[in-house]
DNA sequence: ATCTACTCCTGATTGC
DNA sequence: TGCAATCAGGAGTAGA
Protein backbone atom coordinates (compact mmCIF):
# COMPACT_ATOMS: atom_id res chain seq x y z
CA UNK A 1 0.00 0.00 0.00
CA UNK A 2 1.98 2.89 -1.11
CA UNK A 3 1.70 5.93 1.41
CA UNK A 4 3.74 9.04 0.50
CA UNK A 5 7.28 7.73 0.72
CA UNK A 6 6.65 4.92 -1.62
CA UNK A 7 5.38 7.62 -4.13
CA UNK A 8 8.10 9.60 -3.90
CA UNK A 9 10.16 6.22 -5.00
CA UNK A 10 8.15 5.81 -7.49
CA UNK A 11 8.00 9.36 -8.75
CA UNK A 12 11.38 9.25 -8.51
CA UNK A 13 11.77 6.25 -10.20
CA UNK A 14 9.89 7.45 -13.75
CA UNK A 15 11.35 10.62 -13.36
CA UNK A 16 13.89 9.01 -16.14
CA UNK A 17 10.69 9.47 -18.61
CA UNK A 18 11.24 13.45 -18.19
CA UNK A 19 12.55 14.69 -21.58
CA UNK A 20 11.41 11.93 -23.40
CA UNK A 21 8.73 11.34 -25.95
CA UNK A 22 5.31 9.86 -25.17
CA UNK A 23 4.36 8.02 -27.92
CA UNK A 24 0.98 6.82 -26.45
CA UNK A 25 -0.82 5.48 -24.07
CA UNK A 26 -3.05 2.33 -23.88
CA UNK A 27 -6.05 2.14 -21.65
CA UNK A 28 -6.83 -2.17 -20.99
CA UNK A 29 -9.37 -1.02 -18.44
CA UNK A 30 -11.03 2.12 -17.69
CA UNK A 31 -12.69 1.43 -14.81
CA UNK A 32 -10.45 2.87 -12.10
CA UNK A 33 -11.36 4.36 -9.04
CA UNK A 34 -12.53 6.87 -11.43
CA UNK A 35 -13.62 6.11 -15.36
CA UNK A 36 -10.63 7.10 -17.51
CA UNK A 37 -11.05 9.65 -19.93
CA UNK A 38 -9.86 7.32 -22.87
CA UNK A 39 -11.15 9.56 -25.21
CA UNK A 40 -8.69 12.71 -24.31
CA UNK A 41 -6.10 9.96 -23.87
CA UNK A 42 -6.18 8.97 -27.11
CA UNK A 43 -5.50 12.13 -28.73
CA UNK A 44 -1.85 11.55 -27.06
CA UNK A 45 0.30 11.03 -29.61
CA UNK A 46 4.35 12.04 -29.76
CA UNK A 47 4.22 14.42 -26.48
CA UNK A 48 7.31 15.39 -25.12
CA UNK A 49 7.29 14.79 -20.98
CA UNK A 50 8.29 18.28 -19.51
CA UNK A 51 8.13 16.94 -16.01
CA UNK A 52 6.92 14.98 -13.76
CA UNK A 53 6.26 15.83 -10.11
CA UNK A 54 4.30 14.53 -6.80
CA UNK A 55 1.47 16.60 -4.84
CA UNK A 56 0.45 14.65 -2.03
CA UNK A 57 0.42 11.32 -3.30
CA UNK A 58 -0.63 11.94 -6.52
CA UNK A 59 1.97 12.00 -9.55
CA UNK A 60 2.17 14.50 -12.20
CA UNK A 61 3.09 14.03 -15.67
CA UNK A 62 2.97 17.18 -17.47
CA UNK A 63 2.70 17.01 -21.30
CA UNK A 64 2.76 20.67 -23.37
CA UNK A 65 -0.72 20.97 -23.41
CA UNK A 66 -2.60 18.26 -20.73
CA UNK A 67 -0.73 16.92 -17.34
CA UNK A 68 -1.75 13.46 -16.02
CA UNK A 69 -2.66 13.06 -12.65
CA UNK A 70 -2.10 9.27 -11.27
CA UNK A 71 -3.18 7.98 -7.95
CA UNK A 72 -2.03 4.84 -6.89
CA UNK A 73 -4.78 4.25 -4.44
CA UNK A 74 -4.18 0.72 -2.39
CA UNK A 75 -2.28 -1.37 -4.63
CA UNK A 76 -1.18 0.37 -7.57
CA UNK A 77 2.36 0.21 -8.42
CA UNK A 78 4.28 1.38 -12.08
CA UNK A 79 7.05 -0.62 -13.61
CA UNK A 80 9.22 -0.13 -16.52
CA UNK A 81 9.59 -3.05 -19.14
CA UNK A 82 11.94 -3.18 -22.31
CA UNK A 83 10.01 -1.87 -25.01
CA UNK A 84 10.05 -5.47 -26.46
CA UNK A 85 8.80 -7.36 -23.13
CA UNK A 86 5.85 -9.38 -23.17
CA UNK A 87 5.72 -9.58 -19.54
CA UNK A 88 2.21 -8.71 -18.66
CA UNK A 89 0.90 -9.21 -15.40
CA UNK A 90 -2.64 -9.60 -14.40
CA UNK A 91 -4.21 -6.46 -13.50
CA UNK A 92 -2.13 -4.27 -16.17
CA UNK A 93 -4.54 -1.39 -16.73
CA UNK A 94 -2.44 1.00 -18.33
CA UNK A 95 0.42 1.15 -20.47
CA UNK A 96 2.59 4.26 -21.90
CA UNK A 97 5.02 3.94 -24.57
CA UNK A 98 8.37 5.17 -24.89
CA UNK A 99 11.04 4.73 -27.67
CA UNK A 100 12.74 2.08 -25.85
CA UNK A 101 10.80 1.25 -22.36
CA UNK A 102 7.38 0.87 -21.69
CA UNK A 103 5.50 2.23 -18.51
CA UNK A 104 3.17 0.32 -16.75
CA UNK A 105 0.33 0.69 -14.18
CA UNK A 106 -0.95 -2.24 -12.40
CA UNK A 107 -3.57 -1.97 -9.93
CA UNK A 108 -5.02 -4.95 -8.42
CA UNK A 109 -8.15 -3.23 -6.18
CA UNK A 110 -8.84 -0.33 -9.05
CA UNK A 111 -8.36 2.44 -6.07
CA UNK A 112 -6.19 4.08 -7.79
CA UNK A 113 -6.84 6.38 -10.85
CA UNK A 114 -5.53 8.33 -14.08
CA UNK A 115 -6.76 11.75 -14.53
CA UNK A 116 -5.96 13.71 -17.81
CA UNK A 117 -6.40 17.94 -17.39
CA UNK A 118 -5.05 21.23 -18.44
CA UNK A 119 -4.83 22.86 -15.82
CA UNK A 120 -3.79 20.33 -12.29
CA UNK A 121 -3.79 23.57 -9.84
CA UNK A 122 -7.90 23.52 -10.83
CA UNK A 123 -8.31 20.06 -10.52
CA UNK A 124 -10.94 18.93 -7.95
CA UNK A 125 -8.27 16.54 -6.68
CA UNK A 126 -5.59 18.80 -6.05
CA UNK A 127 -7.32 22.32 -5.09
CA UNK A 128 -8.46 21.31 -1.45
CA UNK A 129 -4.92 19.81 -0.46
CA UNK A 130 -2.67 20.66 2.69
CA UNK A 131 0.78 21.19 2.73
CA UNK A 132 3.19 18.46 2.18
CA UNK A 133 4.17 16.95 5.43
CA UNK A 134 7.68 17.58 5.08
CA UNK A 135 8.34 21.30 3.83
CA UNK A 136 8.22 24.19 6.16
CA UNK A 137 4.49 25.51 5.63
CA UNK A 138 4.09 22.60 7.95
CA UNK A 139 4.91 24.01 11.36
CA UNK A 140 4.13 24.14 14.55
CA UNK A 141 2.31 27.63 14.28
CA UNK A 142 0.27 26.54 11.17
CA UNK A 143 -0.56 23.48 13.08
CA UNK A 144 -1.66 25.05 16.28
CA UNK A 145 -3.92 27.51 14.43
CA UNK A 146 -5.34 24.79 12.15
CA UNK A 147 -5.95 22.73 14.91
CA UNK A 148 -8.16 25.53 16.47
CA UNK A 149 -11.59 25.08 14.43
CA UNK A 150 -11.55 21.20 15.04
CA UNK A 151 -13.58 18.69 16.76
CA UNK A 152 -12.11 15.44 15.81
CA UNK A 153 -9.28 14.03 17.90
CA UNK A 154 -5.90 13.71 16.76
CA UNK A 155 -5.57 10.53 14.06
CA UNK A 156 -8.58 11.58 12.20
CA UNK A 157 -7.16 15.34 11.45
CA UNK A 158 -3.82 13.83 10.56
CA UNK A 159 -4.85 11.66 8.32
CA UNK A 160 -7.16 14.53 6.76
CA UNK A 161 -5.25 15.45 3.32
CA UNK A 162 -7.12 19.14 3.82
CA UNK A 163 -5.46 19.51 6.46
CA UNK A 164 -1.65 17.98 5.41
CA UNK A 165 -0.93 15.40 2.52
CA UNK A 166 0.03 12.03 2.56
CA UNK A 167 -0.03 10.93 6.14
CA UNK A 168 -2.13 7.49 5.81
CA UNK A 169 -3.12 4.99 8.46
CA UNK A 170 0.41 3.70 9.26
CA UNK A 171 2.38 7.14 9.63
CA UNK A 172 -0.32 8.89 11.68
CA UNK A 173 -0.18 6.27 13.99
CA UNK A 174 3.45 6.08 13.95
CA UNK A 175 3.68 9.66 14.37
CA UNK A 176 1.25 9.98 17.34
CA UNK A 177 3.39 7.66 19.10
CA UNK A 178 6.56 9.30 18.51
CA UNK A 179 5.02 12.55 19.74
CA UNK A 180 3.88 10.78 22.70
CA UNK A 181 0.37 11.83 21.94
CA UNK A 182 -2.77 9.38 22.03
CA UNK A 183 -4.76 9.04 18.82
CA UNK A 184 -8.05 9.53 21.12
CA UNK A 185 -7.25 12.87 22.29
CA UNK A 186 -9.34 16.15 20.59
CA UNK A 187 -6.62 17.66 18.17
CA UNK A 188 -8.40 21.26 19.65
CA UNK A 189 -6.29 20.95 23.05
CA UNK A 190 -3.04 20.15 22.17
CA UNK A 191 -0.54 22.95 22.88
CA UNK A 192 1.65 24.62 21.03
CA UNK A 193 4.79 22.37 22.17
CA UNK A 194 2.16 19.03 21.20
CA UNK A 195 2.02 20.73 17.84
CA UNK A 196 6.00 21.33 18.13
CA UNK A 197 6.10 17.50 18.99
CA UNK A 198 3.65 16.38 16.02
CA UNK A 199 5.37 18.60 13.21
CA UNK A 200 8.52 17.47 14.55
CA UNK A 201 7.77 13.71 14.20
CA UNK A 202 6.08 14.21 11.16
CA UNK A 203 9.12 16.09 9.47
CA UNK A 204 11.54 13.27 10.84
CA UNK A 205 9.55 10.40 10.19
CA UNK A 206 8.63 11.11 6.68
CA UNK A 207 11.95 11.72 5.94
CA UNK A 208 13.54 9.01 7.33
CA UNK A 209 10.69 7.00 5.55
CA UNK A 210 11.38 8.77 1.99
CA UNK A 211 15.14 7.69 2.27
CA UNK A 212 14.47 4.25 2.54
CA UNK A 213 11.45 3.83 0.16
CA UNK A 214 14.81 4.77 -2.39
CA UNK A 215 16.03 1.05 -1.34
CA UNK A 216 13.02 0.29 -3.52
CA UNK A 217 13.82 2.05 -6.79
CA UNK A 218 15.22 -1.03 -8.14
CA UNK A 219 11.64 -3.18 -8.16
CA UNK A 220 10.53 -0.41 -10.70
CA UNK A 221 13.51 -2.06 -12.89
CA UNK A 222 13.22 -5.86 -11.71
CA UNK A 223 9.40 -6.46 -11.79
CA UNK A 224 9.64 -9.90 -10.10
CA UNK A 225 11.07 -7.88 -6.48
CA UNK A 226 7.87 -6.72 -5.67
CA UNK A 227 8.51 -6.22 -1.76
CA UNK A 228 10.38 -3.95 -0.21
CA UNK A 229 8.23 -1.26 1.26
CA UNK A 230 7.98 -0.51 5.11
CA UNK A 231 11.86 -1.55 5.78
CA UNK A 232 11.37 1.53 8.41
CA UNK A 233 10.55 -0.60 11.77
CA UNK A 234 7.28 0.32 12.98
CA UNK A 235 7.04 0.67 16.32
CA UNK A 236 2.94 0.69 17.10
CA UNK A 237 1.51 -0.64 13.62
CA UNK A 238 0.10 -4.00 13.18
CA UNK A 239 1.76 -4.73 16.83
CA UNK A 240 -1.47 -5.47 18.46
CA UNK A 241 -0.32 -7.58 22.08
CA UNK A 242 3.49 -6.78 20.98
CA UNK A 243 5.41 -4.90 23.98
CA UNK A 244 6.23 -1.07 23.24
CA UNK A 245 9.48 -1.13 22.24
CA UNK A 246 9.56 1.82 25.11
CA UNK A 247 7.61 0.78 28.61
CA UNK A 248 7.42 -2.63 27.77
CA UNK A 249 3.13 -2.76 28.37
CA UNK A 250 1.27 -4.11 25.39
CA UNK A 251 0.23 -2.06 22.52
CA UNK A 252 -3.59 -1.44 21.78
CA UNK A 253 -5.32 -1.82 18.64
CA UNK A 254 -8.87 0.19 18.59
CA UNK A 255 -10.85 1.27 15.92
CA UNK A 256 -10.98 4.63 14.76
CA UNK A 257 -13.86 5.82 11.89
CA UNK A 258 -13.18 2.24 10.42
CA UNK A 259 -9.88 2.25 10.78
CA UNK A 260 -7.23 0.08 13.39
CA UNK A 261 -5.82 2.48 15.66
CA UNK A 262 -2.47 0.84 17.16
CA UNK A 263 -0.69 3.21 20.11
CA UNK A 264 0.98 2.59 24.05
CA UNK A 265 -1.59 3.86 26.57
CA UNK A 266 1.48 4.65 28.91
CA UNK A 267 3.64 6.11 26.14
CA UNK A 268 0.57 8.31 24.68
CA UNK A 269 -1.24 10.86 26.78
C1' DA B 1 -18.93 24.03 7.95
C1' DT B 2 -17.56 19.84 9.92
C1' DC B 3 -17.76 15.13 11.15
C1' DT B 4 -18.84 10.20 10.53
C1' DA B 5 -20.48 6.14 8.06
C1' DC B 6 -20.39 4.14 3.81
C1' DT B 7 -18.43 2.78 -0.49
C1' DC B 8 -15.44 1.13 -4.21
C1' DC B 9 -12.18 -3.67 -4.96
C1' DT B 10 -9.40 -8.02 -4.68
C1' DG B 11 -5.81 -10.75 -2.37
C1' DA B 12 -4.41 -12.77 1.89
C1' DT B 13 -5.76 -14.87 5.91
C1' DT B 14 -8.74 -17.35 8.97
C1' DG B 15 -12.41 -20.60 10.18
C1' DC B 16 -15.25 -24.55 9.56
C1' DT C 1 -8.47 -29.68 0.61
C1' DG C 2 -11.96 -26.30 -0.33
C1' DC C 3 -15.05 -22.85 0.12
C1' DA C 4 -16.89 -18.85 2.58
C1' DA C 5 -16.38 -15.15 5.67
C1' DT C 6 -13.43 -11.52 7.24
C1' DC C 7 -10.09 -7.96 6.97
C1' DA C 8 -7.17 -4.32 5.00
C1' DG C 9 -7.31 0.59 3.54
C1' DG C 10 -7.30 6.13 0.43
C1' DA C 11 -10.36 9.24 0.11
C1' DG C 12 -14.70 11.09 -2.12
C1' DT C 13 -19.47 11.41 -1.03
C1' DA C 14 -23.90 11.54 1.26
C1' DG C 15 -26.20 12.62 5.12
C1' DA C 16 -26.40 14.09 9.95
Amino acid sequence: MPELPEVETTKRAIAVFEGQVLKKIEVHNPNLRWAVDCKTIKTINEAKILSITRRAKYILIQLKNYCLIIHLGMTGTMRILPIESNATRKHDHVVFYFAKHKLIFNDARRFGSLHITKSPSNHFLLSALGPEPNQSDFNADFLYQKIKTSNTHTKSFLMNQKNVVGIGNIYACEILFAAGISPRRKIKYLTKKDCRAVVDQTHRIINLAIEKGGTTLQDFYAPDGNKGYFKIELNVYGREHQECRNCQNPIKRIIQNQRSTFFCKKCQN
